[in-house]
DNA sequence: AATGAATGAGCATTCATTCAT
DNA sequence: TATGAATGAATGCTCATTCAT
């Protein structure tokens, strides 16, 4: 009736509050690379195996399939409103963080597609916000004459615009891509590379 | 006990070959409906019992998941190749035409996002194929001076652009979109709609 | 991303409609067995593996679990409204049958304890319904001087409670007690059989 | 490098035998609600969070699920022993003590169903145990006229009926089904209510 | 040639139980 | 002694694919 193990085998256990971290930064990571590999939609169960932990820790940390993608994301964009915080940093800079991004990390290709009003119903809710986050991160520094300034959904077109360029089997076949999408726009971006301060 | 085969009961009647083309059609057309519903993802029998047929139908004529994929947008691309081969045809109509399938199906869009060098090492070779078809349909057409006509994958960059801005609930959505990014690339466009003549 | 089948073997395959309808058959004969063995709660797997079929086929005649309980005791059911609508039937002899399938079938009584009004929030729904099936097919029988007439309610507690006599191994002895418990209640009953005519 | 434990940390803080006696105290309370809103099935985990304590101290404890259910319904066992052994008492106020509990904790009517031979294989043996000790407690006041009193099993049997009877969403439906269940039966039951001396 | 039933692998999710800290 | 993280078996459910009829 109710669920009892039958085997006697030992069963290893847990390892503590610093392992849990370990646990959880673990899980973070290898969803990163299984999403490189396989998308968003890359079984759970192949991302714990990756992780080296057991199915149940994935359910701990997340409680579902969005929290996960959540937190692998989160990373990215709060990489690039960092960089738009940072003093005297022009739209051309973050946008180059923003493109090294979207070269690096093709899971975060996909949530710039989702536009704020979510695009097909299938979208998911995390994918909305964050796009929104990206957004508002970019038009506090987008100045007036910009080519992307003159109407609303531009600057968020064009983000969705070089996501769809970015394909390619290696990361610098990706961002030679992003490069001409954004010359094609006449947009002038930054060096391609991650956010540090 | 020599019983007659009184065959009171109706046989499902094999058909011959002229239901067999029909069944294929109407296959092709449920795939289309259902991709437009669900994805490409979307299950198999889903789109057998939407075709009014049985499963083993759906295989007959497909041997497998991408074989029906291909069927379904060998028929857009078609139409993108037929139009290209119109007389007197400018490039700005095709694009036109292109747009408006990348509007109307949302399978489509993705086929497209596979430039010809089979992006990422899970990107089917049908898209590839395709996609080749479609970009070989347009260079044709490209004039010396037109701004995607200086660097060689300039074309199907902006194409793959194009498809990264197609995002919104309703065909209007998209196509509204679609346009906006055609102006950021300052190419122009002819009237969104499908090829017939 | 999407399923597909890693093994080479051989995999069985249908059998017809004949054995569609055997296969069904066979699944509710399980889910009796394992009922009274697990009760209501027994994990589908082992019903359908006591069937000696897959798992998908449960699945394709009982869509969820209340399904396949309503069928199981659905013949249940229905043999006592065909007893209570027999000629020159009275109420002992169809409280015979009720009490027959209270001794036979230990999910049946689980049935009975759910009064018409939901017990508990977590009363399925067809226990619900079924019980408001016997309540129906007794009360027409209900003489006016008759021991469990006198309060609307009495009648079905009366059988919640023989239900709740109903006890012990085998199903004899289960039998002796239901009968004890008709006697308390001071209600004659016929002889405790299956209706068969 | 003889670093002093600053102890800055709250440690946990073992809290001795007393805060052992109030753990186990809490578990047998939060155990009492979990099954009243969730029956007998409830996770452990859940119980253990109500009590507002790890995993470890509930199996420290209590070392199996039974162990845990015995101890919430030894307390209503033990009740009805006290009020069995009051003086003056007589077997209907004996009775609604009894009927409070039925009504009270639904858990503990399927230890009513009990009888004292172990109905199902299944049975745990705790409920035998625990039905045999309020069978003793109640054939002690039964007098020789009674009811019940003219066969061995009916004692027992009545419990179980009324215990069947006991359905309904709140305490008050289900007295009220209990009140019933016992006019049927033609046995006197006073105060419905929990004894306190 | 078509039907649609059956198979069974795969993925998601839950929870009893152990054990490092 | 308490905590609560980790394990992993069990179960529910879905779907691609095969094949008897």
């Amino acid at each position: 009736m109710t669920q009892q193990p039958t085997s006697d085998e030992r069963r290893p256990a847990s390892g503590g509050q610093k392992a849990a971290a370990r646990n959880r930064a673990a899980l973070i990571a290898a969803a990163r690379e299984i999403y490189a590999e396989h998308g968003l939609d890359a079984p759970l169960s192949a991302i714990a195996r990756r992780a080296g932990v057991g199915q149940g820790v994935l359910y701990r940390h997340f409680p579902d399939r969005s929290a996960l993608a959540m937190a692998v994301l989160e990373e990215n964009v709060r990489q690039i409103e960092r960089a738009a915080a940072s003093d005297g940093v022009d739209l051309a800079q973050v946008l180059g963080v923003l493109t090294w991004h979207q070269t690096e990390s093709t899971a975060f290709v996909g949530v710039l597609h989702a536009d704020g009003a979510a695009s097909r119903s299938g979208t998911p809710a995390y994918a909305v916000e964050l796009s929104q986050r990206v957004e508002r991160a970019l038009r506090r520094l987008l100045p007036a004459g910009h080519p992307l300034a003159s109407q609303r959904e531009d600057l968020m077109i064009a983000v969705g615009m070089v996501s769809g360029a970015v394909t390619g089997p290696t990361r610098e076949h990706r961002e030679r891509r992003a490069r001409a999408a954004w010359r094609l726009l006449g947009v002038e971006v930054g060096p391609v590379r991650p956010y540090e301060e």
